[in-house]
DNA sequence: GGCAAGAATAGGACTAAGTCTCATTTCTGG
DNA sequence: CCAGAAATGAGACTTAGTCCTATTCTTGCC
């Protein structure tokens, strides 16, 4: 299977406090515990610049900082979801991903190769605007919105 | 897997055909034998007017037309979804949905509302001019697009 | 620092969506 | 009608995700 997040550089830092800050904040104020599971999945998912599936976030920290159990990386992903902190991103491979919802200047949405698997993130601004006022003449309250090209990519379509 | 652009798609004839009619002609056209399985997932899907489940398929067939075996409804669905006939849509609900392609005039995008569950279809012109213009200049030669907005249905927000 | 209360986590059984394999049935051209 | 090929059914199997419970860790308080 592709992990096409897994081997991306960082993203840079935008403003002064950086997701994974805000996320330890945001986490600690509805919280009165934190442990050492969640800052290592929050820092994880901080280091990356695409979407994580669950079980590439169970070997990621298996193989890297701490070993998290499966029932907790779930467990703190809803959480992190129903914070607003990340994005449950399905992409049509019967396997939810997640990413960091970092505001306006990391919003991005996703192509698919629908032969290989590979999953590359891409912005537009221009759709974004439509989007926008497409959100606002329809009958639900939109909180998210997700985009998803599939097709062929360059490697597959030869 | 599917490789959108290596099977010829069927040309869309002048007026009167119906979604249906028009998958029995493709599939006849790709395949040597026509089974009553194929024939009742079809009729099913062009009776709907938004998406389906793999297992609300099976279910309404065992209720309803001819029994159908669940591994055939995948290979069906699958198969459809090569000749560009269905589309797979996932709206974050850990389950793959199911609807006719019905070209131009049947295109159409999902709301969601993450409370209840419901699924609601939606259109918009000028988000389909945006989206065809970024679907130009992006690094994969896209067949499908999918937006799907998240959010709260009237009934949930109260 | 030590302690108690309760939150966080690990571990593993369990559920459910989806896949695979292979035997059986059905269709088609001749 | 027959033989060969395609379609289908049945159910075991795989895997993503959930649930439950015992254990460990964090925190506020002394």
């Amino acid at each position: 299977m592709a992990r096409p997040g897994a081997r991306l550089a960082a993203m840079p830092r935008a403003g002064t406090e950086s997701w994974s800050e805000r996320a330890q904040r945001v986490l600690a104020e509805s919280h009165r515990h934190s442990g050492g599971a969640r800052r290592a999945v929050v820092e994880l998912l901080d280091s990356q610049s695409c979407a994580l599936s669950a079980l590439e976030i169970e070997d990621a920290l298996r193989t890297g900082r701490r070993r998290v159990a499966r029932a907790s990386i779930y467990r703190i992903l809803d959480e992190l979801e129903r914070l607003e902190l990340v994005q449950k991103v399905e992409v049509g491979q019967a396997m939810a991903r997640y990413e960091p919802l970092r505001g306006e200047n990391g919003h991005h949405h996703h192509l698919v190769c629908d032969s290989c698997g590979a999953v590359m993130p891409f912005t537009d601004p221009e759709l974004e605007r439509a989007i926008k006022k497409t959100s606002r003449r329809v009958p639900i309250d939109v909180a998210v919105h997700e985009i998803v090209l599939h097709g062929a990519c360059a490697d597959c379509r030869q």
